[in-house]
DNA sequence: TGACGTCAAGATCCG
DNA sequence: CGGATCTTGACGTCA
């Protein structure tokens, strides 16, 4: 089993895409837009591999414009080396990836001009796998589409369409249940006659249900048998309900008991599973870190990244924290998450906030300048007026992090909006 | 015609 | 000027 995170990595230096738009969208502003994306695709793939997560979802936003502006460009001569080194990191490593076009990307669209871009999006993102020179397990994950008010005319054209597709798509495509239109059930029909295999979305079904009587685990056996030699290991999606976002609307975090309960139910099952989530690669970490036993120090690696972001909400868990992972003792990956996730319920408490700051700073101490110590005393006195001011005052750490090369606090949490929940 | 979702770019505002 | 915050862009469908 694999477990993995979509697009982009959070506290990952290094990592970020850049894009612009389209009235910027020159050739040679494109080709150097490409070779930095590429540069921070390896940068995500190095850190994957790094920290044993071995799936991961592509960005479509990896060429801007990749099916436009960008689709005549000699991005694959040019970048050649670059991308097999890249491929050659994911192979080597076991990793598999994919790619999803978005809700835009509609190949059943009564509309001829719609579904002619569709195709075109579908070639560009199959080009960059093959450009990674990777195998047909490297899916394609797809929507069906528009139903246009009449769904089973709609799913022929889908069909149809699809007959028509070239091989370098078709190979990778994989077909999944959205939270609208198409359920489980009406993708497994259209993808059993086009012999595509089914990605099952647990929250899209919880939105969009199909049938009742029928649970998670129930529409997962019935996808499974639409994996095929040469597609790789069966894939799924999972996510969780925001807590007052409008329904299908993603977590922030993965809640591990709730994942742990849901893994419970697949035993003797053999799947991938991609979480789709707000905090990335955070969540990723910690599923993975969960549902099997690693290296203590994985554990560690992971308290070090949150105990900032602990110790400024709870001083009492921070300790309590420190307690469990102060002797290399056992494996207490999911006391240790569980804990966490309470703290990070909790509201930063101001008087906490100063102590994890100065924590932060101490990293400075001996080479930060009069005005940046100045600028941190300043930000660390502003801090009990309010929220706006944590943020400032994290922003600046952030800066002499980045500043001083402090790998440590660059990929700590601390810094992260999905850890920022409220001053109290 | 606007909402939907996603992310970063671009624009604007502030001290 | 740098930094923080708000708005726009790019896509297609559907109410």
């Amino acid at each position: 089993m694999k477990i993995g995170y979509a697009c982009l990595a959070v506290a990952v230096p290094g990592s970020a895409l850049k894009s612009c738009t389209l009235k910027n969208a020159s050739k040679e502003h494109l080709l150097s837009l490409i070779g930095h994306n590429l540069d921070s695709l390896e940068n995500i793939i190095d850190y994957n591999i790094q920290n044993g997560i071995a799936l991961f979802r592509i960005s479509s936003g990896l060429i801007p414009f990749g099916s436009g502006a960008a689709a005549d460009l000699p991005w694959q001569d040019r970048y050649a080396e670059k991308l097999a080194a890249i491929g050659k990191k994911i192979a080597g490593a076991g990793m598999r990836v994919s790619m999803h076009p978005g809700q835009y990307t509609v190949l059943n669209s009564p509309d001829t001009a719609v579904a002619e871009r569709a195709v075109k999006d579908l070639a560009y993102h199959a080009k960059v796998l093959d450009g990674l020179g990777l195998g047909s397990e490297h899916k394609l994950v797809l929507h069906l589409g528009g139903v246009y008010g009449d769904k089973k005319q709609a799913q022929s054209r889908f069909l149809a369409r699809c007959q028509e597709l070239e091989v370098a798509v078709r190979k990778r495509l994989v077909l999944e249940n959205d939270g609208v239109s198409y359920t489980i059930e009406d993708v497994l029909e259209t993808a059993s006659q086009a012999a595509i295999p089914v990605v099952y979305d647990n929250l899209h079904n919880a939105t969009n249900p199909a049938k009742a009587g029928m649970i998670d685990v129930d529409w997962i056996r019935q996808c499974a048998a639409t994996w095929k030699k040469g597609d790789g290991r069966q894939k799924i999606h999972y996510s969780e309900q925001h807590h007052s976002k409008k329904p299908g609307a993603h977590s922030d975090s993965i809640n591990i008991e709730r994942f742990l309960e849901f893994c419970g139910q697949l035993t003797g099952m053999d799947l991938d599973i991609m979480l789709e989530v707000k905090d990335k690669n955070i969540s990723a970490l910690k599923c993975i870190n969960c549902v099997s036993r690693r290296e203590f120090s994985r554990l560690e690696t992971e308290w070090t990244r949150y105990s900032y972001s602990v110790l400024e909400r709870s001083s009492d868990i921070y300790d309590s924290l420190r307690q469990m992972l102060r002797v290399n003792n056992g494996y207490p990956a999911r006391e240790m998450y569980s804990l966490i996730e309470e703290a990070l319920s909790l509201p930063v408490v101001a008087g906490n906030a100063v102590h994890a700051a100065q924590r932060v700073w101490g990293y400075f101490e001996d080479k930060a300048s009069a005005a940046e110590r100045k600028r941190f005393r300043q930000l660390l006195g502003n801090l009990h007026s309010g929220e706006a001011c944590l943020k400032s005052l994290k922003n600046n750490l952030l800066r002499l992090a980045a500043k001083y090369r402090v790998d440590n606090l660059l990929s700590s949490y601390y810094f992260y909006k999905w850890q920022a929940a409220g001053l109290e």
